[in-house]
RNA sequence: UGGGUGGGCCGGACGGUCGCCGCCUGCGUGAGCAGGGGGAGGAAAGUCCGGGCUUCACAGGGCACGGUGAUGGGUAACACCCACCCUCGGUAACGGUGUCGGCGUCCCGGGCCGUACCGCCAACGAGCGGGACAGUGCAACAGAAAGCAUACCGCCUGUCAGGCCAGUCGGGUCCGGUAUCUGCCGGCCGAUACUACCUGACCGGUAAGGGUGAAAAGGUGCGGGGCGCAAGCCCUUAAUGUAAGAGCGCACCAGCAGCGGGGUGACCCGCUGGCUCGGCAAACCCCACCGGAAGCAAGGUCAAGUAGGGGACAAGGUUGGCCCGACCGCGAUGAUCCCCGGGUAGACCGCUUGACCUCGCAGGUAACUGCGGGGCUAGAGGAAUGACCGUCGCCCGCCACCGGCGGGUACAGAACCCGGCUUACAGGCCCAUCCACCGA
RNA sequence: GGCCCUAUCGUCUAGUGGUCUAGGACGUAGCCCUCUCAAGGCUAAAACCGGGGUUCGAAUCCCCGUAGGGUCA
């Protein structure tokens, strides 16, 4: 399972490296080309073994709009989870947040730290906060979480086998 | 025109920027890129019913269990829809009654208005089988009595027994008073057959009444006049009777039976008769009809992968409960089935052409059905259908002359698909129907 | 997404349609006892998830909704 899992990652970040190949690849350094805002499925976190691993890693920061967890995951992107409980409202409730979640991530991805792994949880308030209030929170909280991480274990290649063995 | 009720439909629009998920076309070995076009709802919700579909080595019968229930239709099927019947509720309007208040009057009556109650109750809403004889059961408290209908209290007539009060009679030798003697009055004694009263018992009649209660063998209204002591008679009438007192007599309403008529039917209408007893089956149950079960996380294919153990196999196993039946299954170091435990939760199919939408014609009161033309209208999978900005529309508040400023714009998010029900909902539009008034 | 279950004082719970004004335990408050606390005794407050319907009468029977919870590859 390790195996395959550690391949399936390793493929998916081999096929931007090609395209990426050509230029130089980082990602401070795209000035020339303009950036492009997408959020295409390899940005986002799609199995429960990713976010389990992730809480796993138990890496997190919050303040009153959010909770971020972090962890790395060996690729040149950032990733984003999102996970919304039944604590947060009903269906439009949820999806809202999501949306939200998703819209700010999406504008905040050349700026937030790559190769990292990102899944955010909204605190159930009475209000939905706005899209500029979550950008703010989510970059925010990210740069913290990222910099302890870094502080906490300084070589990220050996922790993902151990984060995911634990 | 005013007021009320019911139903149907829509449920923000336009533009710009950046994104997401399918489909088609083109380029490209591939990853991907470019273009075109599509992308939540009337409730997608609650999961309360009914189906399609899939599987269960077949699905037949009976019992059990569950559901439904006026009648006639519609439908694939419904607990749904349409039409109609019955019962209950019910506001406006109408009618009646009564208290109070007002207008008005010198005062009263009459009148008007307001208000309260009652009756009939427009549209409208809600609910539906039967058990006045198929059986069982329940009705607390109160009440004489709660289901067999009369017993009980009370009342009346009569008889018997007792009582002594009143009354009556007797005492000429009981007593006192009065008086000219007879006599009169009071007491006393006796009788009580007779009158009346009280108490108790019994037979009979019970038709006033019995404060209760949700409900007590239906409810409301009326019962004239004259003569006579009375019985009784006479007149008009539908109107008397008993020892006494109306449940008696009649009329109307409700209910029942018979006859006639209308309707496919539930049922309704008219006439006549006689005087008539329940309530609850959303208590058990009886009758008729329907129902095999599980549910797309159903089910099928592929990939990866751990760890087995126990039991059954013709006196067996399976069809979620039981029985019959049916089916499976007959050489066991093999194969099948069941139970416990462990592992995987990845890819594809199912997955959107369907009791589909729309238009026209025809049938039908309607629900709906038939025929013909046109159309394709979301398919995700840690789960897309979005975010921001500008203008306009609508609502609210403030300044308030145009207008300006600020805020808000509902309920709510597909997960296999349909037909219903129920619930939530800012605002708007349309249609139908009823009542009152006015006009033609 | 499908299929189920439950709801009674603050908490845990009883309650065959009728003396229910809903009982008990723990907890809360007050008083008594004690030098004080604990324990004990007495007293009080405190609930049928909401709305309709059947019935003379509903916590109970029926329907709809609300809020929790469980389980399925």
């Amino acid at each position: 399972m390790d195996a395959g899992e550690v391949d399936n990652l390793i493929g998916k970040g081999d096929r931007p490296e090609r395209r990426d190949g050509p230029e130089p690849s980082e990602l401070r350094r795209l000035p020339q080309e303009p950036r492009r805002y997408t959020f295409p499925p390899h940005l986002r976190l799609k199995r429960a073994a990713e976010f389990e691993r992730c809480f796993a890693r138990r890496q997190s920061a919050a303040d009153n709009v959010l909770i971020v967890y972090v962890c790395e995951n060996g690729s040149r992107y950032p990733r984003l989870g999102c996970v919304v409980s039944r604590k947060c409202g009903r269906a439009v409730r949820r999806n809202r947040y999501k949306r939200l979640l998703r819209e700010a991530f999406r504008l905040l991805q050349h700026d937030l730290p790559a190769g990292i792994d990102y899944v955010v949880l909204p605190r159930p308030g009475s209000m939905i906060p706005s899209l500029a209030a979550i950008q703010r929170s989510l970059l925010r909280l990210a740069r913290r979480a990222v910099r302890q991480l870094q502080d906490k274990g300084w070589p990220p290649q050996p922790s993902p086998p151990q984060a995911a063995s634990s």
